[in-house]
DNA sequence: TTTTAGCACTCACGTTATCCAAGTGCTAAG
DNA sequence: CTTAGCACTTGGATAACGTGAGTGCTAAAA
């Protein structure tokens, strides 16, 4: 009861809690000695600290782990927030990737935050088509669709002498070679055979190559959003400007964000300070959930905050916006797919 | 002279000079009570100012005007530095986009200031094409070509019911009446006739128009590049939250931005302070300059520093970068435009 | 055995005092 | 017109001090 009413002290106040302030408003009462004596025990056992020799009390590491663990309640979800919701969730959306963005920004707004989301994803994705879409004099469009269907593009510019013979048939090697096949090992083509047999069709064939390998990377990169980055601003409580530059040069390096979210593998996973493995993050905390969307497979959402974060509150919400994304979702797929 | 060692003094150290430094640093030898006198006058002059009662001076917005005006020699670039541009720009690009993006970014790597590009533009772009590619099942993807030779997509779902042949209708509507004018006549159609004449072949045009009006706007929007945005966590010197987070903000807003450049009129033109239109500036010099590219139009960069940027530098970094990029956008289209 | 009152002790933090260096304006002499 | 001299101002760094919130420990009470 105490390390409860410790934990949702400080990450409310910010301030370490004294033993008198916490005796006053226990529901128990007992003097403030008899929390003191509680107090050291707490603090032997690793749960609670100091941050000076005769200040109050601070949850540790440990401790928010055994609170989430063992003692918060989530919040039931504001009746307003989840209008919010809704209504944000609400609008008219041609493609899921708005959906999912869009998500960011409400879950940074509702939490003042900074949110991740990760699109559904089936599995490890295939290549299913590649087109060149001749659109002017020299202008061409490259185009590559996957099996989860995520659809990839870019623009570029061919060299004069060019025909578009040339380009048909590698469209028609690419597609009759590589198609099926996962956007890893394809990648992985790209790099060994692919190069000697596309120069049958094409003298000089480093654009071609830098352009499918650009559509490629991107297509094979996971589908991720970040909602609310300047909320970092506020909770940093490190006016480190180097720190801060690493935060934002993390989040803009997809793969290692993916790479700390993992795969959560329950509902709604707290990870705590040190317990995320990259080491810029440890004295945040991550608040990560997955939401399933029936076959279409399953993504993620998560909330960066400073360690010290109202969990309970934190909890309930992310916990209540996996559900309604999920269900927004399906609600898509059931109106596109027929 | 005197205002130009202060200024020259104040960018390099930041720290208010006095007339004794000034004394022993200026090729006259005289006194320290000298140039007090004349610091005197340039201060009556409004050119420089005390930050409290007995301090050293600092120039103000007028005096760094004047120095920039009449006092400033640009340095000449560093071989260093040149080289750094040549090799970044040396590399294959196959869009323009590509080279004004990292244009951005050398240029603020090499000032640790945050840099802005505009692609080159010849006038307001009209549009020259519009198509929707199927791309799977219920996939379409919309592509907008300008004839600046831009090209805008999206990929969207299309709501069930809807065939093949009421698509190409409705894009044959569009190039029939639209092709040729415009942007901004195009957008201003579709708040008005168009809706209604799609209505002709779309029972639920909604989604149709939303995603015309999404490439749309997308197209009209200025081609516009930051590179560098971290690097204002170090010299703003506000630890100030909400400063930070609406300079973020503005430098998002693409319009806004753009009107805050201008079309400057110089080659290289220097904005002090307050001189800027935009308020959240007004701490903040900018330097900007446009760079021509033969009959393909000219753009803008631009350099966004604390007022006491070391102008002479700066000045003459941008100068001799806008014409590396001049002549290596020369050189692109010469390859691909014979 | 558990709880409590009492008390000496610790430490961060805000306030105040003090000193110092760097600078200024002004006056009178060169 | 320039300069030496001097009294005066000011921010910033440092130390001294008091205060309040908190602690641990001991001994008595429950």
């Amino acid at each position: 009861m105490i390390l409860k009413a410790i934990v949702r002290d400080y990450t409310s106040s910010g301030v370490p809690v004294g033993s008198k302030a916490l005796a006053a408003q226990l529901p128990l009462h007992v003097s403030s000695a008899t929390v003191r004596n509680e107090m050291a025990t707490l603090e032997d056992l690793g749960l609670i600290a100091k941050t000076h020799s005769s200040s109050g009390r601070i949850p540790s590491v440990k401790g928010y782990r055994y609170y989430v663990d063992h003692l918060v309640q989530p919040d039931p979800i504001k009746p307003n927030d989840i209008d919010i919701i809704k209504s944000s969730l609400d609008g008219q959306f041609l493609k899921i990737d708005e959906i999912i963005e869009t998500s960011a920004r409400i879950l940074s707004n509702l939490t003042s935050y900074t949110a991740f989301t990760l699109k559904p994803e089936l599995k490890e994705s295939r290549l299913s088509g590649f087109r060149l879409v001749p659109l002017g004099k020299r202008q061409v469009m490259a185009v590559l669709v996957t099996d989860n269907g995520d659809v990839e593009s870019q623009t570029f510019n061919i060299a004069p002498g060019i025909t578009g013979d040339q380009l048909e048939a590698v469209v028609r090697l690419i597609n009759d070679q590589l198609v099926g096949k996962p956007l890893k090992d394809v990648l992985q083509a790209l790099e060994t055979d692919i190069p000697m047999q596309v120069t049958q069709y094409l003298q000089k064939p480093e654009g071609f190559l830098k352009i499918f390998g650009d559509v490629l990377t991107q297509a094979a990169k996971e589908r991720f959003y970040v909602g609310g980055r300047l909320n970092l601003l506020n909770f940093s409580d490190a006016n480190d400007v180097d720190e801060l530059k690493s935060l934002y040069t993390l989040m803009d390096r997809t793969d290692d964000m993916a790479s700390v979210l993992g795969q959560p593998t329950d509902h709604v996973q707290v990870k705590i300070g040190s317990e995320i493995t990259n080491d810029i993050l440890k004295d945040y905390s991550l608040i990560t959930a997955t939401y399933e969307v029936g076959d279409h497979g399953k993504g993620v959402i998560a909330l960066l905050g400073p360690t010290r974060m109202p969990y309970s509150r934190m909890i309930g919400l992310v916990g209540a916006f996996r559900q309604e994304l999920a269900q927004r979702l399906i609600d898509y797929y059931r109106y596109f797919d027929q």
